[in-house]
DNA sequence: TATATTTGCAACCAAAAGGTTTCATAAATA
DNA sequence: TATTTATGAAACCTTTTGGTTGCAAATATA
């Protein structure tokens, strides 16, 4: 069971569930009423989100409030980071290079790619 | 088939190819050469890739070489963005609360956590 | 106490994912 | 021309994924 952020944030209804309690912290059964999938279903990906960390859940009486634990999207960002560098500088020398065509022609404006 | 960005990078045989096809365009054999899976299991991966727009390819000769398209992975960060504002502010407070605690200060912290 | 509510979890199912082997085809080369 | 190389793709298999229903247990409430 390969269980990492990555795949978790691989199914559209689990981001979904992360955009939901990010704002504030739900019950199960609140989080199952915004989709029309069973209880169980929404139980099942609350679990996978658990397993990597995005979630936490407290215990309150019988309920069990989910608090989002976003900072974990930290490890995509950072994966995605080091090719951001990489493909920003190949737009930046496309940039740098438009500008010097700009500077030889002033009225140039935007050429379309 | 859902075939999006988000699910693209779940898989890590994925990302490695991504890593890979970064700093130089490969054909497909020699992608295949870096992993100990058959060509058509790489093959596969390379297709979905190229379905959503992280990868281009271009014939040459008998040959096929396959080109990053790593500004897609913006949907990603963008995606991540949004969160990252939420807990960064978050942390932001903290932080601002930290500070106010140790310059014993005169303007009104922002407390709420 | 009897009943409602909220949840955990098992058992099961269909479809998707990720892999394999095999064959066909087009381009390069001996 | 005959052969090797690089690839596309079909057929098939196993495991994972995402879903279901149903039942048990614990907490709240009438």
């Amino acid at each position: 069971m390969r269980r990492d952020v990555f795949q978790a944030i691989a199914d559209p209804t689990r981001r979904e569930i992360l955009g939901l309690i990010a704002h504030k912290s739900l019950n199960i059964n609140s989080v199952t009423e915004q989709f029309d999938v069973s209880r169980a279903a929404i139980y099942k990906h609350m679990k996978i989100l658990t397993e990597c960390g995005l979630l936490e859940i407290k215990q309150q009486g019988r309920e069990r409030f989910c608090e989002g634990k976003l900072e974990r999207l930290n490890e995509i960002s950072d994966w995605v980071a080091q090719y951001r560098e990489f493909w920003e500088t190949r737009l930046d020398s496309l940039e740098s290079y438009l500008k010097t065509l700009q500077g030889k022609s002033n009225d140039q404006g935007k050429t379309t790619l």
